[in-house]
DNA sequence: AACATTAACAACCGCAAGTGG
DNA sequence: CCCACTTGCGGTTGTTAATGT
C-alpha cells in the first residue's frame, strides 16, 4: 500500500492543535462515544496494545461517523504517521494501528470508491498472475484502491470461481496446454516459515476440491525466509513429460543447478508470470485433476495455477531453446535474476503466438523473459561458479536474454524520434528480439514499478524511451543503454520486442 | 415471509521490517 | 548492537447486504 505522507508545516501543527480542539471539545475517554458504544466496547487484545490496568480499553469494531470525523480532521491537520499519537491527540479510543487502517482504507481523500471497473479487474488478474498475493504492490498500481479492497475482491472472486469451477485466470491466458496427467506428492521438504494462517502441514487436499482442473501449487510467498516449492514440476525437454521434483529437506539457501529444484526468497513469489522466471514449472501439458496435494495448503489459492495456457496472449517470451532445464537453470541462477526480482526493473514479456502456432517451433520453446528491446548487446557473466555451461542451441542464449540495452542502432532510422503506442500494431515496423519479430508492444513495468500502459503513446528517441509529451526536463523512462531485466513486458501476437518501429 | 447461502466489505491479528535512541 | 516502538503487509474473521429456496 502506498500512502503519501503529508508534509506538515510547524505553523500548521500549532494551528491544527487548536483546530482539533474546536472540532472536538475536550472529552475524557469514553465520554465522546456514542451511547451504545459502551456496549460494543471490547478490551483490545495485544494487537493494539490496549487493555491492562491504566488506560481505558480500546474500542474495536466498526467506526462511527464521529470517530471518522475525528480521525479525518486530525490527519488532515497533522498529516499521516505516528498513529499512536493520533490515537492520543485525536482522543480516539482506538489503537494507532486501527487508526492507520481506517485512514488508509476509508478516509484517505484519494480513495476511489465503488466497484472495480473492467480495466481494474483486468489489471488485478494480471498482477496476480505476475505477483501473487502482493496486495499492496497491486494497490500501488491501482490509484485510489487499497490493498484490502483488492484482496477482498480477489478472495471473493476466487471463491466464486472455485465454486463455479471456473478458471481463476482467464481462459485466454490459459488455453493451449495439452492434456497431461500428473500426480504429485509433496515430500516432507523443508519449507519456509509457516505463517499462522497456513493450514496444518499434514492436510491433504484433493485437487478436485480445490480448483477443478487447475494445477495447484503451494503459494511460496509470505515468509521472509527462503522457501521451497512444494511440488515443483520438471518438464523434460525431450518428452515434454512432467514429473514432480522431490526437494530434499534441507535445501534452504541452496540452489540446484540442474533442474527446477531451487530455493526462492520472499521477494520472488510465484505468480504465473514470474513463476517461470523463477524457475517454476513450465507447463505445456494439461494437468490432471486427479492429483493430490499433500502438505501445507493455504486457504487462499496459490498464485500459480495453470490449466490451459494461451500462448497467444502470453506474457512471457518464447525463447528457442534446446534445453528447458538448462535455460531456466541458467536464468534463475544468474545474479541478474536474483537482483532483478527485487528491484523491479523493467520487465519484458513477449508474445510468442506465431511461434507457438507452429507445433514444431513451439515444442522447443520455453518461456523465458527477455528484455525489452533491441539488440542484445551484452551480458553479465558473474554466474555462480558451479553453474554449468550455458551453451544453448537456440537462437537465444539464455544468458544473453537476461539483460539487454537499448541502443541507437536498434532504431532503423538511426536513432531518430518515433512515437508508438503500446498495444497498437505497426504493420510496417520490425520489432525484433532474439530472433523473434512482430509488430507491436504492450504494457510493461519500469524500474520503479510504474506501468507503461496499453494504449499510451511513448516516444522513442536515440535509444531512450520517453513519455510522449516531453516535459521540461525530458527524462527518459528508459535510458539508452540502461539495463533492465525481464519480468513483465507484454506483447501481442506477432509482436517482437524491439522499439524498432518506423514511427507513428 | 422465513430461512439459508453467498457476496461484499470492514476490521482485527500476528508477524516482520524499519527506525531511532 | 540491542531494544522499544512504529509501520506495513497479508491472512483471517466477523458483519451486513443481497440473493436464492
Amino acid at each position: 500500500m502506498t500512502v503519501v505522507k503529508v508534509e506538515q508545516e510547524p505553523a500548521l501543527e500549532l494551528a491544527s492543535e487548536d483546530r482539533a480542539e474546536e472540532l472536538s471539545p475536550p472529552l475524557s475517554f469514553g465520554e465522546y462515544e456514542d451511547e451504545d458504544d459502551e456496549e460494543d466496547e471490547e478490551t483490545d487484545s495485544e494487537g493494539c496494545g490496549g487493555g491492562g490496568g491504566g488506560p481505558p480499553p480500546l474500542k474495536k469494531g466498526p467506526w462511527t461517523p464521529e470517530e471518522d470525523k475525528r480521525l479525518k480532521d486530525y490527519v488532515e491537520a497533522h498529516g499521516e504517521g505516528n498513529w499512536n499519537q493520533v490515537q492520543r491527540n485525536a482522543r480516539l479510543n482506538r489503537c494507532g494501528k486501527s487508526c492507520r487502517l481506517r485512514w488508509a482504507n476509508h478516509l484517505r481523500p484519494d480513495l476511489k470508491k465503488g466497484p472495480f471497473d473492467a480495466e481494474e479487474v483486468d489489471k488485478i488478474i494480471k498482477f496476480h498472475i505476475m505477483w501473487g498475493n502482493k496486495w499492496a504492490k497491486m494497490a500501488s498500481h491501482l490509484p485510489g484502491r487499497t490493498d484490502n479492497e483488492i484482496k477482498n475482491y480477489w478472495n471473493t472472486r476466487l471463491k466464486k470461481h472455485q465454486r463455479a469451477g471456473l478458471p481463476i485466470y482467464p481462459e485466454y491466458l490459459l488455453s493451449r496446454v495439452p492434456d497431461q496427467d500428473m500426480n504429485c506428492h509433496t515430500p516432507d521438504e523443508s519449507r519456509g516459515k509457516k505463517r499462522s494462517n497456513e493450514l496444518p502441514q499434514e492436510k491433504v487436499v484433493g485437487m478436485d476440491d480445490l480448483v477443478g482442473d487447475f494445477m495447484v501449487f503451494q503459494h511460496l510467498d509470505y515468509g521472509k525466509d527462503p522457501v521451497v516449492p512444494i511440488n515443483p514440476l520438471k518438464r523434460h525437454a525431450s518428452t515434454g513429460d512432467l514429473s514432480c521434483v522431490q526437494i530434499p529437506a534441507n535445501t534452504e539457501k541452496t540452489f540446484y543447478s540442474n533442474d527446477l529444484n531451487y530455493v526462492l526468497t520472499k521477494s520472488q513469489s510465484m505468480p504465473l508470470g514470474s513463476a517461470i522466471a523463477n524457475g517454476y514449472p513450465i507447463f505445456d501439458g494439461n494437468l490432471s485433476t486427479s492429483g493430490t496435494i499433500h502438505g501445507s495448503m493455504k486457504t487462499e489459492l496459490p498464485s500459480f495455477q495453470c490449466s490451459k495456457y494461451d500462448f497467444s496472449n502470453c506474457w512471457l517470451l518464447q525463447c528457442p531453446s534446446a534445453s528447458i532445464e538448462q535455460q531456466i537453470d541458467t536464468f534463475i541462477q544468474s545474479p541478474e535474476f536474483m537482483s532483478s526480482h527485487n528491484n523491479g526493473l523493467l520487465g519484458t514479456i513477449i508474445n510468442k503466438g506465431d511461434v507457438l502456432d507452429d507445433p514444431i517451433k513451439s515444442e522447443r520453446f520455453f518461456e523465458m523473459p527477455i528484455p525489452l528491446g533491441c539488440n542484445i548487446v551484452s551480458q553479465s557473466n558473474d554466474y555462480p561458479a558451479r553453474h554449468p555451461s550455458s551453451s544453448v542451441n537456440g537462437d537465444c542464449e539464455p544468458d544473453l536474454c537476461l539483460l539487454a540495452e537499448i541502443q541507437d542502432s536498434n532504431s532503423p532510422s538511426g536513432g531518430s524520434d518515433a512515437i508508438f503506442t503500446l498495444g497498437k500494431s505497426y504493420p510496417d515496423a520490425n520489432f525484433s528480439v532474439a530472433g523473434m519479430s512482430g509488430t507491436s508492444l504492450e504494457a510493461g513495468f519500469l524500474n520503479d514499478d510504474s506501468l507503461l500502459s496499453k494504449d499510451q503513446s511513448y516516444l522513442y528517441s536515440s535509444g531512450s524511451l520517453f513519455d510522449e509529451e516531453p516535459c521540461e526536463e525530458r527524462k527518459p523512462l528508459i535510458d539508452a543503454g540502461q539495463w533492465f531485466d525481464s519480468a513483465a513486458w507484454k506483447s501481442v501476437p506477432g509482436a517482437g520486442n524491439t522499439p524498432d518501429f518506423p514511427g507513428p
